[in-house]
DNA sequence: CATCCTTATGTATGTATTTACATAATTGCT
DNA sequence: AGCAATTATGTAAATACATACATAAGGATG
């Protein structure tokens, strides 16, 4: 039982779903492959925390449709009460920020130009999601989706990215417009 | 020649470091143990892009110090001008956050808490950073290290942290302020 | 009808990362 | 003198994760 089998626990709780859909949805949370995800459901039925139902169908291929048991409940709700293990965060561009006083401010420009755009890609997915939450909560725009409701959780973390998605994208221009103009700057050794 | 190959690298475009002094600099942007660092560090070394001096100690055991050399440049230089990979972020407070209505509001909101302490403790450790930097660099409050100098990176770098890191204390008690008092509220299903 | 894209599930292999094992010198504490 | 903590370097083994291989049904496009 490691964190990712108690990450597709966690999506199960909300509905059931296909080794397919908890690989799409778990994406954002914690990044994984369906050759890490498929394996793992195996395990969790061998252990009776979820079950699984073959669907067929029509107008796609069959699938197999996961659902937590009570099992997978217990595991649950005693990991909730474990604090969470520290964040994990690896970004590449931190690396590369770190010795970009070694290249021509051309180049770092186009480092952080790349990012600034891949967050604002990011958030105008995060601004759709939390509209479509918000719907099926049937919440207005400051509205808040009440604690016992399943919207709750999913309404906190759209929150999260959206205020990290924001900072991340004012350091990105902070840091655009502190780079220097043209290749004259670079450093001498 | 892995991510963490170019971070150790852009490390020593700084300053040469023991294997040591590297796994400890390097966790806050690519987290690694020494286990991954030495062997790695003896790869570069083969490679040709360090080189490594035996330094002797009397007061403490003697170390090994590595310095970037031109191959290591170059390789640097290269890797500088492929865009960066999108960052990874796993973190177990999100699947968790992603399931709290199952619980009483107790438990959520210890796990919250202890999250919001781990960042203020990480904000107190960034200041005193950032102070140090703007001493090295002979920076005032407001003045940003010049492109060229070996203190701009680290300085962005910094203020991204504290940015980041300010945003995820807001949001750690904004979350904290919405979740009920007491273990009335619970989830019924 | 051929080809590509999406949905769908799996395995095999390689790489990355963590945990544990192993050793050793120095300092500080009791 | 014994013990723990810090500094220091390494290897072994296990786990986590990514890439590639493999198959297949259905839909869209040409």
């Amino acid at each position: 039982m490691n964190t990712l089998a108690y990450g597709l626990l966690s999506l199960l709780t909300h509905s059931p779903l296909s080794g397919y859909d908890l690989t799409q949805r778990i994406q954002p949370f914690w990044p994984a492959k369906h050759s890490q995800i498929y394996p793992l459901l195996a395990r969790l039925e061998k252990y009776g925390m979820v079950s699984c139902e073959l669907i067929q169908q029509s107008d796609k291929p069959d699938k197999k449709v996961y659902s937590i048991q009570e099992k997978g409940f217990e595991a649950l709700r005693e990991w909730l009460t474990v604090p969470a293990s520290d964040p994990v965060m690896r970004d590449e561009l931190m690396l590369k920020a770190f010795c970009v006083s070694h290249v021509d401010p051309t180049v770092s420009r186009d480092l952080f130009a790349a990012r600034l755009e891949h967050y604002r890609a990011k958030l105008g997915r995060l601004q759709d999601k939390i509209q479509s939450v918000r719907q099926m909560a049937n919440a207005g725009e400051t509205e808040i989706p009440p604690y016992n409701s399943l919207f709750f959780g999913p309404y906190i973390m759209l929150n999260k990215g959206l205020m990290v998605c924001r900072t991340n994208i004012e350091w990105c221009e902070w840091v655009l417009s502190i780079i220097p103009d043209g290749a004259a700057a670079s450093r001498e050794d």
